[in-house]
RNA sequence: CGCGGGAUGGAGCAGUUCGGUAGCUCGUCGGGCUCAUAACCCGAAGGUCGUAGGUUCAAAUCCUACUCCCGCAA
């Protein structure tokens, strides 16, 4: 495959062992990464990391703002094969229908479930046990498009986003190259997604970053751990952001409103839930970093007990 | 110039308003108690208070500039 002209698209760190892996085993003639923003407090420009990759391999970046209009410099690369993989935006069909291997799609999860931009944090979210990794041909839609092979990765009681993202970046790369050779001998499968069982992962909103504590405590640990380390879960406490880092569930009922704080000491912050109450084990006030809850009670003055989370 | 919080022994915090002996809860080390312990008791080490200047008899504390960290907003 060394001399297969294989033209990357991707952004985020997810992808990164990907294209690294293709570096080594493919020509890749160019990479197409979402533009530079300005990010954080002092607007610096950060590229994305699959910039940083390509540029340290001396391969050519394209940052089309829209791929959608901008997408000439693409065509004229002629490229076997399109590669993509939490691009970021959508492909057009005037850049899918021209590579003669076609153009393939990562995508972390077990299709048709969970398409779109935030796949792993949903896949925990919603209590699933398992998912995995997609390889598709692309379409015009989100994730639509037909399957080429699937990988099926475990969702382990304790899995955290983090956890569960290098799990699945791992099994990525083996899918792929697994794959690869089939589909520019041609003889990869090709199934339609069924509809019927399509489910979507949209990017996560600021509200369901936001734990309510009307709901169970295992919808709550769920949100916690798959929102665990990016972007975090958070409640309000005395009219500031609390972040919920970790969490444990208890096997305590109360007879209070959800949200009370009923008890705090090692073991954690212990919160009345819908159903039961849940242990809060690591969190993070404004302005500090995330803490366990031994050091968060080790610099307490202030009484909690009895306070309403929201 | 988007808004705001913060930097004090290894960790988390108080002390700054109104300058005057470096404090709390942990951790670490040593000893004791105990069948035993992450439990309890006794003791010890460990900090030029983010950096650089300034004011002052005297600065963690007041003034100026800078560095780094974080929450929100994008």
């Amino acid at each position: 495959m060394k001399d297969l002209k294989v033209l990357f698209m991707g952004t985020p760190d997810f992808c990164v062992p990907i294209l690294q892996c293709l570096i080594d085993e493919c020509n890749v003639i160019a990479v197409v990464t979402q533009p530079d923003k300005e990010v954080g407090r002092k607007k610096e420009m950060i590229f994305s990391p699959i910039k940083k990759l390509a540029l340290e391999n001396n391969i050519k970046v394209l940052q089309p703002v829209k791929i959608k209009e901008d997408y000439d410099d693409v065509i004229n690369l002629n490229p076997d094969i399109i590669i993509t993989c939490a691009y970021g935006q959508i492909i057009p069909e005037i850049i899918l229908n021209q590579p003669k291997y076609g153009c393939i799609n990562v995508h972390a999860s077990l299709l048709p479930k969970l398409r779109g931009g935030a796949p792993i944090h949903k896949a925990i979210m919603y209590g699933y046990d398992k998912t995995g990794i997609t390889i598709m041909y692309m379409d015009k839609g989100m994730d639509t498009g037909d399957i080429i092979s699937k990988k099926e990765v475990k969702i382990e009681e304790n899995d955290t986003a983090e956890t569960l993202h290098d799990k699945l970046q791992k099994s990525a790369v083996f899918l792929l190259m697994d794959t690869l050779p089939s589909i520019i001998d041609g003889t990869n499968k090709r199934e339609k997604q069924d509809e019927k069982y399509a489910t979507y992962a949209y990017n996560i909103s600021r509200e369901e970053e936001h734990v309510d504590f009307n709901k169970t405590s295992k919808e709550i640990y769920n949100q916690i751990r798959g929102l665990n380390s990016w972007p975090g879960a958070y409640c309000i406490l005395d009219g500031k952001n609390l972040k919920l880092w970790s969490s444990k569930i208890t096997l305590n009922t109360y007879d209070k409103i959800p949200g009370e704080i009923v008890n705090l000491d090692k073991n954690g912050l212990e919160v009345v839930t819908k159903d039961g109450s849940i242990l809060i084990t690591e969190l993070q006030l404004p302005g500090k970093k995330k803490m366990n809850i031994k050091n968060f009670i080790n610099g307490i003055k202030k009484d909690y007990i009895g306070k309403i989370m929201k």
